[in-house]
DNA sequence: AAATGAAGGGACAGCGTTGTCCCTGTTGAC
DNA sequence: GTCAACAGGGACAACGCTGTCCCTTCATTT
Protein backbone atom coordinates (compact mmCIF):
# COMPACT_ATOMS: atom_id res chain seq x y z
CA UNK A 1 0.00 0.00 0.00
CA UNK A 2 2.41 2.82 1.28
CA UNK A 3 4.64 2.19 -1.76
CA UNK A 4 2.32 2.52 -4.19
CA UNK A 5 1.40 6.01 -2.23
CA UNK A 6 5.18 6.66 -2.29
CA UNK A 7 4.78 6.55 -6.24
CA UNK A 8 2.06 8.64 -6.52
CA UNK A 9 3.02 11.28 -4.19
CA UNK A 10 6.20 13.15 -6.26
CA UNK A 11 5.33 16.59 -5.40
CA UNK A 12 5.16 17.90 -2.29
CA UNK A 13 3.65 21.38 -0.81
CA UNK A 14 4.46 22.34 3.20
CA UNK A 15 2.36 25.29 4.22
CA UNK A 16 3.99 26.48 7.84
CA UNK A 17 5.44 30.17 9.02
CA UNK A 18 8.04 28.70 11.26
CA UNK A 19 11.08 28.53 9.43
CA UNK A 20 12.45 25.44 11.27
CA UNK A 21 9.76 23.62 11.46
CA UNK A 22 9.21 23.86 7.87
CA UNK A 23 12.87 23.07 7.31
CA UNK A 24 12.21 19.53 8.75
CA UNK A 25 8.69 18.94 7.90
CA UNK A 26 10.53 19.29 4.09
CA UNK A 27 13.29 17.10 5.06
CA UNK A 28 11.08 14.43 6.93
CA UNK A 29 8.98 14.35 3.52
CA UNK A 30 11.81 13.82 1.45
CA UNK A 31 12.88 10.47 3.47
CA UNK A 32 9.39 9.31 3.42
CA UNK A 33 8.87 9.00 0.23
CA UNK A 34 11.84 7.28 -1.59
CA UNK A 35 11.69 9.96 -4.74
CA UNK A 36 10.10 12.86 -4.51
CA UNK A 37 9.85 16.73 -4.98
CA UNK A 38 9.34 19.14 -1.96
CA UNK A 39 8.55 22.69 -1.26
CA UNK A 40 7.59 24.83 1.17
CA UNK A 41 6.10 27.94 1.45
CA UNK A 42 5.85 30.83 4.42
CA UNK A 43 2.73 32.32 3.49
CA UNK A 44 -0.45 32.55 2.13
CA UNK A 45 0.03 34.59 -0.96
CA UNK A 46 3.11 32.50 -1.69
CA UNK A 47 0.81 29.35 -0.92
CA UNK A 48 -1.40 30.49 -3.33
CA UNK A 49 1.27 31.53 -5.90
CA UNK A 50 2.85 27.60 -6.30
CA UNK A 51 -0.42 26.34 -6.17
CA UNK A 52 -1.19 28.35 -8.97
CA UNK A 53 1.84 27.28 -11.05
CA UNK A 54 2.41 23.84 -10.10
CA UNK A 55 0.07 20.51 -9.34
CA UNK A 56 0.74 18.78 -6.17
CA UNK A 57 -0.10 15.26 -4.76
CA UNK A 58 -0.35 15.92 -1.12
CA UNK A 59 -0.48 19.64 0.35
CA UNK A 60 0.46 20.00 4.21
CA UNK A 61 -0.98 23.39 5.88
CA UNK A 62 -0.34 24.81 9.70
CA UNK A 63 -3.45 26.98 9.80
CA UNK A 64 -1.57 29.21 11.86
CA UNK A 65 0.08 31.71 9.62
CA UNK A 66 1.29 34.92 9.24
CA UNK A 67 -1.90 37.46 8.60
CA UNK A 68 -4.57 35.34 10.70
CA UNK A 69 -5.51 35.00 14.14
CA UNK A 70 -4.25 31.80 14.97
CA UNK A 71 -6.44 32.05 17.91
CA UNK A 72 -9.43 32.13 15.80
CA UNK A 73 -11.10 29.21 14.69
CA UNK A 74 -12.77 30.99 11.80
CA UNK A 75 -9.37 32.45 10.72
CA UNK A 76 -7.93 28.91 10.96
CA UNK A 77 -10.73 27.56 8.74
CA UNK A 78 -10.75 30.21 6.51
CA UNK A 79 -6.58 29.92 5.67
CA UNK A 80 -7.11 25.63 5.32
CA UNK A 81 -10.38 26.09 3.11
CA UNK A 82 -8.59 28.60 0.96
CA UNK A 83 -5.88 26.07 0.20
CA UNK A 84 -8.19 23.32 -0.43
CA UNK A 85 -9.95 25.16 -2.99
CA UNK A 86 -7.30 26.33 -4.91
CA UNK A 87 -5.72 22.27 -4.69
CA UNK A 88 -8.66 20.03 -5.69
CA UNK A 89 -6.85 17.44 -7.08
CA UNK A 90 -4.44 17.37 -3.91
CA UNK A 91 -4.43 15.29 -0.71
CA UNK A 92 -4.39 17.77 2.09
CA UNK A 93 -3.50 17.32 5.84
CA UNK A 94 -3.34 19.84 8.61
CA UNK A 95 -0.63 19.72 11.15
CA UNK A 96 -1.30 22.34 14.23
CA UNK A 97 0.31 22.89 17.34
CA UNK A 98 -2.90 23.25 19.40
CA UNK A 99 -5.55 20.58 18.32
CA UNK A 100 -8.89 20.37 19.24
CA UNK A 101 -11.47 17.57 18.36
CA UNK A 102 -13.96 20.22 16.89
CA UNK A 103 -10.59 21.41 14.53
CA UNK A 104 -10.75 18.33 13.21
CA UNK A 105 -14.35 17.25 12.21
CA UNK A 106 -14.50 20.79 10.67
CA UNK A 107 -11.04 20.54 8.46
CA UNK A 108 -13.14 16.73 8.21
CA UNK A 109 -15.95 18.39 6.22
CA UNK A 110 -13.33 20.53 4.05
CA UNK A 111 -11.89 17.16 2.62
CA UNK A 112 -8.80 17.11 4.53
CA UNK A 113 -7.55 13.80 5.48
CA UNK A 114 -5.24 13.63 8.09
CA UNK A 115 -5.14 15.72 11.47
CA UNK A 116 -1.46 15.85 12.94
CA UNK A 117 -0.31 17.26 16.33
CA UNK A 118 3.18 18.97 16.25
CA UNK A 119 3.57 17.61 19.63
CA UNK A 120 3.04 14.01 17.91
CA UNK A 121 5.23 13.94 14.65
CA UNK A 122 8.49 13.21 15.84
CA UNK A 123 11.38 12.18 13.62
CA UNK A 124 10.66 9.60 10.99
CA UNK A 125 6.80 9.67 12.03
CA UNK A 126 5.69 10.63 8.49
CA UNK A 127 5.98 7.06 7.43
CA UNK A 128 3.28 6.04 9.57
CA UNK A 129 0.62 8.73 8.97
CA UNK A 130 1.44 8.04 5.11
CA UNK A 131 0.80 4.17 6.15
CA UNK A 132 -2.36 5.10 8.20
CA UNK A 133 -3.59 6.78 4.92
CA UNK A 134 -2.73 4.55 2.38
CA UNK A 135 -4.71 2.28 4.57
CA UNK A 136 -7.63 4.25 6.11
CA UNK A 137 -7.83 7.21 3.93
CA UNK A 138 -7.12 9.15 6.90
CA UNK A 139 -5.08 9.77 9.71
CA UNK A 140 -5.36 11.25 13.05
CA UNK A 141 -2.74 12.29 16.00
CA UNK A 142 -3.81 14.10 18.53
CA UNK A 143 -1.36 15.81 21.36
CA UNK A 144 0.93 13.16 23.00
CA UNK A 145 2.65 13.54 26.12
CA UNK A 146 4.12 10.29 26.67
CA UNK A 147 7.61 11.11 27.35
CA UNK A 148 10.24 10.42 25.26
CA UNK A 149 13.75 9.67 25.95
CA UNK A 150 15.50 12.68 25.99
CA UNK A 151 17.97 13.62 23.37
CA UNK A 152 21.64 13.59 23.51
CA UNK A 153 23.94 14.85 20.54
CA UNK A 154 27.35 15.58 20.65
CA UNK A 155 29.34 17.28 17.62
CA UNK A 156 31.79 14.73 17.09
CA UNK A 157 29.68 11.48 16.51
CA UNK A 158 28.96 10.47 12.81
CA UNK A 159 25.42 9.90 12.59
CA UNK A 160 25.20 6.04 12.94
CA UNK A 161 27.35 6.65 16.29
CA UNK A 162 24.74 8.91 17.15
CA UNK A 163 22.01 6.67 16.63
CA UNK A 164 23.79 3.43 18.12
CA UNK A 165 24.68 5.41 21.52
CA UNK A 166 21.01 6.83 21.21
CA UNK A 167 19.53 3.40 21.76
CA UNK A 168 22.30 2.03 24.08
CA UNK A 169 21.05 4.78 26.15
CA UNK A 170 17.61 3.32 26.41
CA UNK A 171 18.63 -0.11 27.25
CA UNK A 172 16.53 -1.59 30.17
CA UNK A 173 18.62 -2.78 33.34
CA UNK A 174 18.49 -6.10 32.87
CA UNK A 175 19.61 -6.44 29.35
CA UNK A 176 23.47 -7.23 28.43
CA UNK A 177 25.00 -5.04 25.85
CA UNK A 178 25.13 -8.20 23.94
CA UNK A 179 21.61 -8.24 22.99
CA UNK A 180 21.59 -4.57 22.17
CA UNK A 181 23.70 -5.39 19.39
CA UNK A 182 22.16 -8.38 18.46
CA UNK A 183 18.98 -6.09 18.30
CA UNK A 184 20.67 -3.12 16.31
CA UNK A 185 22.40 -5.18 14.01
CA UNK A 186 18.64 -6.68 13.00
CA UNK A 187 17.08 -2.98 13.13
CA UNK A 188 19.99 -1.49 10.70
CA UNK A 189 20.67 -4.49 8.45
CA UNK A 190 24.08 -5.07 9.66
CA UNK A 191 26.56 -7.32 11.75
CA UNK A 192 26.19 -6.88 15.57
CA UNK A 193 29.93 -6.85 15.58
CA UNK A 194 29.33 -3.11 13.49
CA UNK A 195 26.82 -1.85 15.77
CA UNK A 196 29.33 -2.81 18.94
CA UNK A 197 32.31 -1.42 17.03
CA UNK A 198 30.36 1.97 16.54
CA UNK A 199 29.02 1.97 19.79
CA UNK A 200 32.98 1.76 20.89
CA UNK A 201 34.30 3.95 18.95
CA UNK A 202 31.29 6.58 19.89
CA UNK A 203 31.91 6.11 23.79
CA UNK A 204 35.72 6.09 22.90
CA UNK A 205 35.18 9.82 21.66
CA UNK A 206 33.18 10.95 24.35
CA UNK A 207 35.70 9.66 26.84
CA UNK A 208 38.17 11.50 25.40
CA UNK A 209 36.30 15.01 25.34
CA UNK A 210 35.35 14.26 29.01
CA UNK A 211 31.46 13.99 28.59
CA UNK A 212 29.83 10.46 28.94
CA UNK A 213 26.20 10.60 30.09
CA UNK A 214 25.73 8.32 32.91
CA UNK A 215 24.31 5.20 31.05
CA UNK A 216 27.79 4.64 29.83
CA UNK B 1 33.56 37.68 20.84
CA UNK B 2 31.53 34.87 19.58
CA UNK B 3 34.58 32.88 19.05
CA UNK B 4 35.08 32.94 22.88
CA UNK B 5 31.51 32.02 23.27
CA UNK B 6 31.62 28.82 21.19
CA UNK B 7 33.94 27.84 24.09
CA UNK B 8 32.21 28.64 27.04
CA UNK B 9 28.77 27.17 25.73
CA UNK B 10 29.88 23.22 25.74
CA UNK B 11 26.44 22.01 27.60
CA UNK B 12 23.45 23.48 26.26
CA UNK B 13 19.72 21.87 27.53
CA UNK B 14 17.22 22.70 25.14
CA UNK B 15 13.20 22.42 26.66
CA UNK B 16 10.86 22.16 24.00
CA UNK B 17 7.70 19.63 23.39
CA UNK B 18 7.84 19.47 20.06
CA UNK B 19 9.71 16.48 18.93
CA UNK B 20 10.69 18.10 15.30
CA UNK B 21 11.66 21.53 16.52
CA UNK B 22 13.67 19.84 19.48
CA UNK B 23 15.40 18.00 17.35
CA UNK B 24 16.31 20.83 14.52
CA UNK B 25 17.14 23.24 17.45
CA UNK B 26 19.00 20.45 19.36
CA UNK B 27 21.05 20.05 15.72
CA UNK B 28 20.93 24.46 14.75
CA UNK B 29 23.14 24.11 18.14
CA UNK B 30 25.15 21.66 17.02
CA UNK B 31 26.27 23.71 14.08
CA UNK B 32 26.47 27.31 15.89
CA UNK B 33 28.76 25.88 18.44
CA UNK B 34 31.68 23.92 16.92
CA UNK B 35 32.41 21.51 19.76
CA UNK B 36 29.56 21.02 21.88
CA UNK B 37 27.25 18.74 24.14
CA UNK B 38 23.19 19.79 23.35
CA UNK B 39 21.17 17.83 25.23
CA UNK B 40 16.89 18.04 24.68
CA UNK B 41 14.23 17.82 27.12
CA UNK B 42 10.28 17.37 26.32
CA UNK B 43 8.93 18.31 29.76
CA UNK B 44 9.44 19.81 33.22
CA UNK B 45 10.07 16.54 34.79
CA UNK B 46 12.62 15.72 32.07
CA UNK B 47 14.29 19.20 32.10
CA UNK B 48 14.23 19.58 35.46
CA UNK B 49 15.72 15.88 36.13
CA UNK B 50 18.62 17.00 33.77
CA UNK B 51 19.63 20.81 35.30
CA UNK B 52 19.37 18.24 38.50
CA UNK B 53 22.12 16.01 36.79
CA UNK B 54 23.79 18.39 34.94
CA UNK B 55 25.68 21.53 34.73
CA UNK B 56 24.85 23.61 31.64
CA UNK B 57 26.15 26.77 30.43
CA UNK B 58 23.25 27.63 28.09
CA UNK B 59 19.28 26.53 28.60
CA UNK B 60 16.51 27.36 25.51
CA UNK B 61 13.05 27.14 27.11
CA UNK B 62 9.97 26.88 25.20
CA UNK B 63 7.51 27.86 27.48
CA UNK B 64 4.63 26.13 26.31
CA UNK B 65 5.00 22.78 28.19
CA UNK B 66 2.60 19.80 28.10
CA UNK B 67 0.64 19.95 31.76
CA UNK B 68 0.68 24.46 31.59
CA UNK B 69 -1.52 26.39 29.68
CA UNK B 70 0.15 28.04 27.12
CA UNK B 71 -2.63 30.95 26.64
CA UNK B 72 -1.92 31.80 30.38
CA UNK B 73 0.76 34.56 31.01
CA UNK B 74 0.91 32.85 34.64
CA UNK B 75 1.86 29.74 33.21
CA UNK B 76 4.17 30.45 31.08
CA UNK B 77 6.50 32.81 32.91
CA UNK B 78 6.02 29.75 36.09
CA UNK B 79 7.74 27.06 33.87
CA UNK B 80 10.52 29.45 32.84
CA UNK B 81 10.91 30.80 36.47
CA UNK B 82 10.87 27.62 37.67
CA UNK B 83 13.65 26.81 35.14
CA UNK B 84 16.21 29.56 36.04
CA UNK B 85 15.78 29.19 39.26
CA UNK B 86 17.46 25.57 38.99
CA UNK B 87 19.70 26.66 36.55
CA UNK B 88 21.70 29.77 38.25
CA UNK B 89 24.82 29.74 36.64
CA UNK B 90 23.61 28.98 32.63
CA UNK B 91 22.66 31.75 30.81
CA UNK B 92 18.67 31.45 29.25
CA UNK B 93 16.78 31.88 25.99
CA UNK B 94 13.44 32.10 25.32
CA UNK B 95 11.48 30.65 22.31
CA UNK B 96 8.01 31.14 21.45
CA UNK B 97 5.41 30.71 19.24
CA UNK B 98 3.61 33.85 19.83
CA UNK B 99 6.01 36.23 21.31
CA UNK B 100 4.97 39.78 23.30
CA UNK B 101 6.71 42.65 24.09
CA UNK B 102 5.23 42.54 27.59
CA UNK B 103 6.01 39.08 27.72
CA UNK B 104 9.78 39.77 26.87
CA UNK B 105 9.56 42.31 29.81
CA UNK B 106 8.39 39.79 32.46
CA UNK B 107 11.00 37.11 31.34
CA UNK B 108 14.34 40.01 30.99
CA UNK B 109 13.04 40.19 34.89
CA UNK B 110 13.84 36.69 35.69
CA UNK B 111 17.31 37.00 34.00
CA UNK B 112 16.41 35.42 30.78
CA UNK B 113 19.38 36.68 28.03
CA UNK B 114 17.02 36.41 24.81
CA UNK B 115 13.64 36.16 23.42
CA UNK B 116 13.54 34.36 20.01
CA UNK B 117 10.28 34.18 17.73
CA UNK B 118 9.63 31.05 16.30
CA UNK B 119 9.09 32.72 13.63
CA UNK B 120 11.95 34.10 13.23
CA UNK B 121 14.80 31.93 13.64
CA UNK B 122 15.93 30.13 10.45
CA UNK B 123 18.15 27.49 9.58
CA UNK B 124 22.05 28.88 10.60
CA UNK B 125 20.61 32.00 12.69
CA UNK B 126 21.92 30.78 15.84
CA UNK B 127 25.30 32.02 14.97
CA UNK B 128 23.73 35.63 14.73
CA UNK B 129 21.81 35.41 18.11
CA UNK B 130 24.72 34.10 19.57
CA UNK B 131 26.96 36.43 17.95
CA UNK B 132 24.06 39.45 19.32
CA UNK B 133 25.02 37.97 22.62
CA UNK B 134 28.19 38.04 23.47
CA UNK B 135 28.44 42.12 21.95
CA UNK B 136 25.35 43.24 23.75
CA UNK B 137 24.27 40.60 26.68
CA UNK B 138 20.99 39.88 24.81
CA UNK B 139 19.31 39.46 21.69
CA UNK B 140 15.95 39.65 21.12
CA UNK B 141 13.85 38.94 17.80
CA UNK B 142 9.83 39.92 17.31
CA UNK B 143 7.96 37.92 15.01
CA UNK B 144 9.03 38.46 11.20
CA UNK B 145 6.59 38.53 8.45
CA UNK B 146 9.61 39.19 5.99
CA UNK B 147 9.10 37.00 2.72
CA UNK B 148 11.40 33.94 2.63
CA UNK B 149 12.37 32.61 -0.53
CA UNK B 150 10.20 29.03 -1.29
CA UNK B 151 11.95 25.92 -0.23
CA UNK B 152 12.72 23.40 -2.82
CA UNK B 153 14.11 19.76 -2.13
CA UNK B 154 14.29 17.14 -5.09
CA UNK B 155 15.77 13.66 -3.07
CA UNK B 156 18.06 12.99 -5.59
CA UNK B 157 20.30 16.21 -4.90
CA UNK B 158 23.42 15.76 -2.82
CA UNK B 159 23.55 18.72 0.66
CA UNK B 160 25.99 20.56 -1.91
CA UNK B 161 23.95 20.51 -4.95
CA UNK B 162 20.82 22.22 -2.96
CA UNK B 163 22.55 24.64 -1.70
CA UNK B 164 24.48 25.74 -5.03
CA UNK B 165 20.80 25.19 -6.60
CA UNK B 166 18.42 27.35 -3.93
CA UNK B 167 21.25 30.07 -4.55
CA UNK B 168 21.13 30.09 -8.04
CA UNK B 169 17.18 29.97 -7.71
CA UNK B 170 17.34 33.25 -6.36
CA UNK B 171 19.87 34.93 -8.86
CA UNK B 172 18.53 38.67 -9.39
CA UNK B 173 17.47 39.61 -13.42
CA UNK B 174 20.47 41.46 -14.22
CA UNK B 175 23.24 38.78 -13.08
CA UNK B 176 24.80 36.61 -15.06
CA UNK B 177 25.49 32.83 -13.61
CA UNK B 178 29.15 33.58 -13.54
CA UNK B 179 28.80 36.12 -11.18
CA UNK B 180 27.03 33.62 -8.88
CA UNK B 181 29.42 31.22 -9.34
CA UNK B 182 32.22 33.44 -8.28
CA UNK B 183 29.54 33.96 -5.19
CA UNK B 184 29.35 30.84 -4.20
CA UNK B 185 32.78 30.22 -4.95
CA UNK B 186 34.34 33.08 -2.07
CA UNK B 187 31.37 32.30 -0.20
CA UNK B 188 31.82 27.94 0.63
CA UNK B 189 35.63 28.37 0.03
CA UNK B 190 36.05 26.65 -2.71
CA UNK B 191 36.82 27.12 -6.41
CA UNK B 192 34.17 29.19 -9.09
CA UNK B 193 34.67 25.90 -11.51
CA UNK B 194 33.59 23.79 -8.53
CA UNK B 195 30.41 25.90 -7.78
CA UNK B 196 29.87 25.54 -11.80
CA UNK B 197 30.23 21.63 -11.73
CA UNK B 198 27.84 21.18 -8.80
CA UNK B 199 25.20 23.52 -10.67
CA UNK B 200 25.43 21.73 -13.71
CA UNK B 201 25.53 18.40 -11.88
CA UNK B 202 22.44 19.49 -10.01
CA UNK B 203 20.52 20.92 -13.25
CA UNK B 204 21.42 17.76 -14.95
CA UNK B 205 19.59 15.57 -12.47
CA UNK B 206 16.29 17.59 -12.11
CA UNK B 207 16.29 17.81 -16.18
CA UNK B 208 16.58 14.03 -16.30
CA UNK B 209 13.64 13.58 -13.54
CA UNK B 210 11.17 16.68 -15.48
CA UNK B 211 11.36 18.58 -12.30
CA UNK B 212 12.61 21.89 -13.48
CA UNK B 213 11.88 25.02 -11.40
CA UNK B 214 11.18 28.40 -13.79
CA UNK B 215 14.47 29.94 -12.47
CA UNK B 216 16.46 27.09 -14.27
C1' DA C 1 41.24 -23.29 35.05
C1' DA C 2 38.05 -22.03 31.56
C1' DA C 3 34.46 -19.28 29.65
C1' DT C 4 32.09 -15.06 29.12
C1' DG C 5 31.25 -10.12 28.67
C1' DA C 6 33.14 -5.94 27.98
C1' DA C 7 36.67 -2.23 26.75
C1' DG C 8 39.83 -0.67 23.29
C1' DG C 9 42.08 -1.19 19.44
C1' DG C 10 43.99 -1.99 13.97
C1' DA C 11 43.40 -3.18 8.97
C1' DC C 12 40.78 -2.87 5.07
C1' DA C 13 37.44 -2.53 1.11
C1' DG C 14 33.47 -0.03 -0.72
C1' DC C 15 31.08 3.97 -1.60
C1' DG C 16 29.45 8.56 -2.16
C1' DT C 17 30.60 13.34 -1.76
C1' DT C 18 33.78 16.91 -2.46
C1' DG C 19 36.71 19.62 -5.04
C1' DT C 20 39.92 20.49 -9.03
C1' DC C 21 40.92 20.51 -13.88
C1' DC C 22 39.97 20.05 -18.54
C1' DC C 23 37.25 18.95 -22.64
C1' DT C 24 33.50 19.59 -26.15
C1' DG C 25 29.65 21.95 -28.23
C1' DT C 26 25.96 25.73 -28.91
C1' DT C 27 24.12 30.31 -28.65
C1' DG C 28 23.90 35.25 -28.86
C1' DA C 29 26.21 39.76 -28.95
C1' DC C 30 29.60 42.92 -30.44
C1' DG D 1 34.05 36.27 -37.17
C1' DT D 2 35.19 36.31 -32.56
C1' DC D 3 34.38 36.09 -27.91
C1' DA D 4 31.88 35.17 -23.70
C1' DA D 5 28.36 32.83 -21.47
C1' DC D 6 26.25 28.67 -21.02
C1' DA D 7 24.99 23.44 -21.28
C1' DG D 8 26.88 18.92 -20.68
C1' DG D 9 30.22 16.08 -20.00
C1' DG D 10 34.83 12.91 -18.25
C1' DA D 11 38.92 11.91 -15.24
C1' DC D 12 40.78 11.99 -10.92
C1' DA D 13 42.52 12.43 -6.08
C1' DA D 14 41.11 13.12 -1.33
C1' DC D 15 38.30 12.30 2.38
C1' DG D 16 34.94 10.54 5.59
C1' DC D 17 31.51 7.21 6.68
C1' DT D 18 30.10 2.48 6.50
C1' DG D 19 30.60 -2.17 7.36
C1' DT D 20 33.33 -6.47 8.11
C1' DC D 21 36.86 -9.11 10.43
C1' DC D 22 40.21 -9.92 13.73
C1' DC D 23 43.15 -8.82 17.61
C1' DT D 24 44.44 -8.02 22.79
C1' DT D 25 43.46 -7.21 27.65
C1' DC D 26 40.93 -7.54 31.83
C1' DA D 27 37.46 -8.66 35.26
C1' DT D 28 33.78 -11.63 36.53
C1' DT D 29 31.56 -15.87 36.51
C1' DT D 30 31.25 -20.89 36.63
Amino acid sequence: MAELLTKQMQNVLIIEDQHLMRTILVDELKTALTTCFVQGAANISQAIDMLETSQFDLVIIDPGLPGFDPRSQADRIAVVQMIVERSPNAIHFVITGSDTDEEWRAFQKLGVSAYLAKNFIRPGSMIEVLDDFANDGQSVRFSDEAPSPPEFVYSGLTPREQEIVNWMRQRPAGKSRREIYDELGHRFDIDADSAEKYYKRARAKLLKTGILPKGL
